[in-house]
DNA sequence: TCCGGATATTAGACAAAGTCCAGATTGCCG
DNA sequence: CGGCAATCTGGACTTTGTCTAATATCCGGA
């Protein structure tokens, strides 16, 4: 919280405290997802970095972004059956999905409490509780 | 609840009772599913009913599960980035879901609240609340 | 029973998202 | 400059799911 702004300088060094070594690919994937503070498709990241002229290829932002996510610099939504969002807010919140027209939007965790949950089977660990709240428009 | 044993006989029965015209190839499908009470993505209800012998195309298996899921039969668990499950259990409930193995199990909604959520949009309905215990077996 | 329309099923072409690979590029160090 | 590791790339490939036009099945009325 409290981020000004994400330019493409300081991607460079976000993608360094990160353990990534910042090329000009990456560093222009990460400030298409940090600059907007969206939740984009690969398909979507795609677009955006190569408006101008084609500069990075289809390989590049899958591989950027699953490179993304194995580093903790973004995290992964799973709500729509085909294709997945990439989110630059790591912190912990949750999604609210507008089904009819795909508009995906954070809810903030602070406020939300979820409790009841089962313990878990034995030797596992939890990696993430995801929440949706699915809504449409009223008929 | 108290659900007895699913029977290809039970089958028509409950296809008629969700206003589906019982056919063969639906009644194969719906007893797939509620016979075994799992959650099973296309593919593997496809591997299901032709077993035996081949019986059902994909185009079928695929219209038949769309149309379960409109007449309130089944619901959908997206929770696999690579494919939508198929759920038998139509009653208010969350999912574990082992990221690993792809294991998905239920969890009853009864014992969980969940409180906090801020107010919806204006002029939007909910259409489901979805809760993903995501798990990792213990490194 | 036979007919005709509505409903359901089918094979296979197609599309979209994502993966993989082998070859080119880049950046860096000596 | 030459070598090496890391990165990037086009394009083939895979998987999941959709679409379509042809066929098969079902059913009610003559
Ligand atoms: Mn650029
Ligand atoms: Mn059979
Ligand atoms: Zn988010
Ligand atoms: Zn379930």
């Amino acid at each position: 919280m409290a981020r000004m702004h994400y330019t493409r300088d300081n991607m460079a060094g976000l993608l360094r405290s990160h353990d990534i070594n910042p090329t000009h690919q990456r560093i222009e994937i990460a400030h298409a997802l940090f600059s907007r503070q969206e939740h984009l498709s690969a398909d979507q990241v795609m677009a955006i970095v190569n408006t101008r002229h084609s500069e990075t290829s289809k390989a590049t932002v899958y591989n950027t972004l699953k490179l993304f996510l194995e580093k903790g610099l973004v995290r992964e939504v799973i709500v729509d059956p085909s294709k997945v969002f990439f989110d630059p807010n790591t912190s912990p919140h949750h999604h609210l999905y507008e089904v009819d027209t795909g508009r995906l939007s954070d809810i903030d965790a602070e406020q939300v409490q979820i409790s009841g949950l089962p313990p878990l089977p034995a030797g596992m660990v939890t990696e993430g509780i995801d929440l949706i709240v699915r809504v449409r428009r009223k008929a």
